[in-house]
DNA sequence: AGGGATGATTATTG
DNA sequence: CAATAATCATCCCT
């Protein structure tokens, strides 16, 4: 208030400017309802105010006007002196603020993407990266892999060309606004630090737009990921004979189907798949099989007529062969045990037994098992609620306390033993 | 097209 | 950390 009224005071000597190129109507209005000096004053000013609402012609015209007039030095002058206080009291409030997080982290997880990072190297890098993190195998999925690469391309090309469209954009503006105000400072005070600040508060727009780009990049690239590279969505059926190798595997180790981080590595060696792959499939395959035993049986017979014609062979030529120790020599389906952990399980669940087999004998002993129920009235009984061996299998996994609630009978759970009974 | 089969993931548990 | 149970997403047969 006090630079105000001392502008004004300061500008009584002023007198007569407005009259010299003003032919405004309202000029004679105002000059009725004020003092003298302000009036022009205040005229001048409003003048200068009014530019903005003239057309370009009429504003290039005034502004001239305006800076050839003689007491023009003196306004610019006074002006100067009020600034020079304002911008004081202003510079205090303009802080420079600390990076966005936010910015930094969608900046970080772009150039993890390689949309951002340099052009090939990056985006093949991640591309493979992001494969080993969702645990697929490196080599199988190069199908996928270009054409991943080719959408992420894609999004980086658009990405890319809308950054240099808004930074074109951006310092374009800036310059404009550079210019305009450097025009002005010929009417008006400006200082370098202004201009500093106008051009700081433009890029800080135009980053927030930046932003909101690199968020629907990032959007982009995460459902492009989840739609190429979740193992989920390129799910591939094992082939049948991995399928067989399993399952046999399964059934000939009913009792036990926990196959030991050595017997996986072989499974997934014969059946070409991962070790994980078989830790799934064998996941799958237990829970699956003691939730509707009834439905599994027919498979289950299956397979142990097929491997106990191999178990038979097999033992038949162990025991030619004076060792029980190598019982898979020449078989076509072997399940080489060579070391204990398998047997520790197997001996682990015949302990209420008192059954003294050798583990490597396990199988053998399992399939035989299935065989001898097969033969023995094996009914279907799929879903009708009888009692099986394969129940108490399933029950012996693991001490879940309601394992199957559909085909489980009332009666007392541990009562048959059947699968070393005979 | 629809539904069961199936491989993979996620949450939970011991 | 491995196993289970539930669930998802896809395959594949009818």
């Amino acid at each position: 208030m006090d630079d105000q009224t001392r502008m004004m005071t300061g500008l009584t000597g002023l007198g007569g400017l407005a009259q010299a190129d003003v032919g405004d109507p309202d000029s004679v209005r105002k000059q009725q309802s004020l003092g003298q000096p302000q009036q022009d004053i205040g005229d001048i000013l409003q003048q200068i105010m009014a530019i903005t609402d003239e057309s370009l012609d009429e504003a290039q015209a005034r502004k001239h006007a305006l800076n050839c007039h003689r007491m023009k030095p003196a306004l610019f002058s006074v002006l100067c002196e009020i600034k020079e206080k304002t911008v004081l009291s202003i510079r205090g409030v303009q802080e420079e603020d600390p990076p966005d997080p936010q910015i930094m982290r969608l900046d970080n997880m772009l150039l993890a993407e390689g949309v951002s990072g340099p052009e090939k190297g990056g985006g093949s890098a991640a591309a493979a990266a992001a494969a080993a993190a969702a645990g697929g195998s490196p080599t199988d999925s190069s199908i996928e892999h270009s054409d991943y690469r080719a959408k992420l391309a894609q999004i980086r090309q658009i990405y890319h060309s809308e950054l240099e469209k808004y930074e074109q954009a951006c310092s374009e503006f800036t310059n404009h606004v550079m210019n305009l105000l450097r025009e002005q400072s010929r009417t008006r005070p400006i200082s370098p630090k202004e201009i500093e600040r106008m051009v700081a508060i433009i890029h800080r727009k135009f980053s927030s737009i930046q932003m909101q780009l690199k968020q629907s990049t990032c959007e982009a690239v995460m459902i492009l990921r989840s739609r190429f590279l979740d193992a989920r969505r390129k799910r591939r059926n094992f082939n049948k004979q991995a399928t067989e190798v399993l399952n046999e595997y399964f059934y000939s180790h009913l009792s036990n189907p926990y196959p030991s981080e050595e017997a996986k590595e072989e499974l997934a060696k014969k059946c070409g798949i991962t070790v994980s792959q078989v830790s799934n499939w064998f996941g799958n395959k237990r829970i699956r099989y003691k939730k509707n035993i009834g439905k599994f049986q027919e498979e289950a017979n299956l397979y142990a007529v097929k491997t106990a014609v191999d178990a038979a062979n097999v033992s038949a030529q162990a025991s030619q062969a004076n060792s029980p120790a190598t019982p898979n020599s020449g078989s076509p389906v072997s399940y080489s045990l060579p070391n204990t952990g398998d047997a520790y399980l197997s001996l682990r669940s015949l302990n209420g037994e008192g059954l003294n087999i050798a583990p490597s004998l396990q199988p053998q002993v399992d399939t035989l098992h299935r065989a001898t129920h097969l033969t023995g009235g094996y009914e279907e009984l799929s879903g009708s609620g009888l009692y099986t061996p394969h129940c108490l299998d399933a029950n012996s996994w693991q001490d879940t306390t309601n394992p199957h609630p559909v085909t489980s009978p009332p009666g007392p759970p541990g009562s048959v033993h059947s699968d070393t009974s005979n």
